[in-house]
DNA sequence: TTTGATAATGAACATTCGTTCAGATAACTT
DNA sequence: AAGTTATCTGAACGAATGTTCATTATCAAA
């Protein structure tokens, strides 16, 4: 046997990024092996190196396809208004965004030390400009006299923190619904900020 | 050669987990062989064997240990007061005591899933328990007026997401000392909560 | 229908992995 | 000083690792 019957590289390739992410968010990127990912696609181990250079840059394409896919996704947000309005729709913005990916983020959290330095760089390069975005609003609140805070910065990661951490307990269909979890978040944020 | 002089089970096995936590949290668990920690101690990797029956229980021995340092230390943290008061020791407690453990409290919560189902639980037992202390503290000042929340199991998962982001950019002689952190972080809390 | 590009196999590669164990040496006990 | 126990070595085990490659089957174009 060689080539399978319907096989196609639009349809391979995508499949083996979603095993990959699953089985790296749900093992380790380290745990799983390339055999596992082939396995779980229903191909070879040597087929994947059709569509990747190596097991790293699987991983790399995953995390900084995330961050891009963040980036854009906020851009694309609703821009005007004052400070607490923009607040607000980061903050729901956030929590929606990061449990519609919560495997994708996990290993966004997880997995960076398994990259060599020039990836990592890339990689928290983004990140970096995703803080500056909540901290550009911060200031704003800052300037416009509604935030008080010691410190945007600092606030910007704690704030970041907070939300992301819904992620490691929400549970689809569990106590609470996503829009009452938004909800509680925001009063937990607004309250935190506030001049 | 065989034994070695001045060796000592009293050395050689503190000396393991300290590498062990070292590595796995600068590496991840299932990268880093047993071979290495071995490397890093001066033995074989034979050697080990005569420490811990596999490399799983290696992990679990610190993650319990930690779980257990931290639950001992916060018991023995003053206990009385109003619920800001308390709330207040609590925040300090946790940023002080975590920023002192950075390399098992990362550790704690990149693998727990490299653990099977009966340790995932003995650990995730000993979290909750920890979560339940914050949560009193919550209910007890949303009894007396002092705190404003929906949700306190909310709220407890929110602040210990945000005090424990400390880890993941704090770095000793940067622009803020641990006092500052401590401080801001406090400011946050406070309002983040209150009624 | 023939032909050339595409997609996959499956075997092989040198390493490395966690773990075991008989044998050797140092430290402690008497 | 002799005997016992504690500590470690070094080699070995089979299994699994990431990656390469000659070969083959299918698909798309002529």
């Amino acid at each position: 046997m060689a080539r399978k019957t319907g096989s196609h590289s639009d349809i391979t390739g995508p499949r083996i990024r979603a095993e990959a992410q699953r089985l790296f968010a749900r093992h380790g990127f380290a745990a799983v092996s390339m055999r596992q990912i082939a396995a779980a696609v229903g191909v070879q181990a040597g087929a994947l190196y059709l569509y990747t250079a190596d097991k790293e840059s699987l991983l790399v394409d995953l995390l900084k396809g995330h961050m891009d896919d963040l980036l854009a996704a906020w851009a694309a947000q609703p821009r005007g208004g004052g400070a607490l309005a923009r607040l607000e729709r980061f903050v729901r913005f956030h929590i929606r965004f990061h449990l519609d990916r919560a495997e994708v983020v996990f290993l966004s959290y997880m997995e960076l030390r398994n990259l060599g330095p020039e990836n990592f760089a890339q990689i928290e390069a983004l990140r970096r400009s995703y803080e500056n975005e909540l901290e550009a609003i911060l200031k704003a609140g800052q300037a416009e006299g509604v935030f008080a805070l010691p410190d945007t910065k600092l606030a910007t990661l704690a704030i970041i923190a907070m939300l992301t951490g819904v992620n490691t307990w929400f549970r689809e269909g569990g106590r609470l619904s996503r829009d009452t979890v938004e909800e509680i978040y925001w009063d937990m944020a607004r309250k935190a900020v506030a001049a």
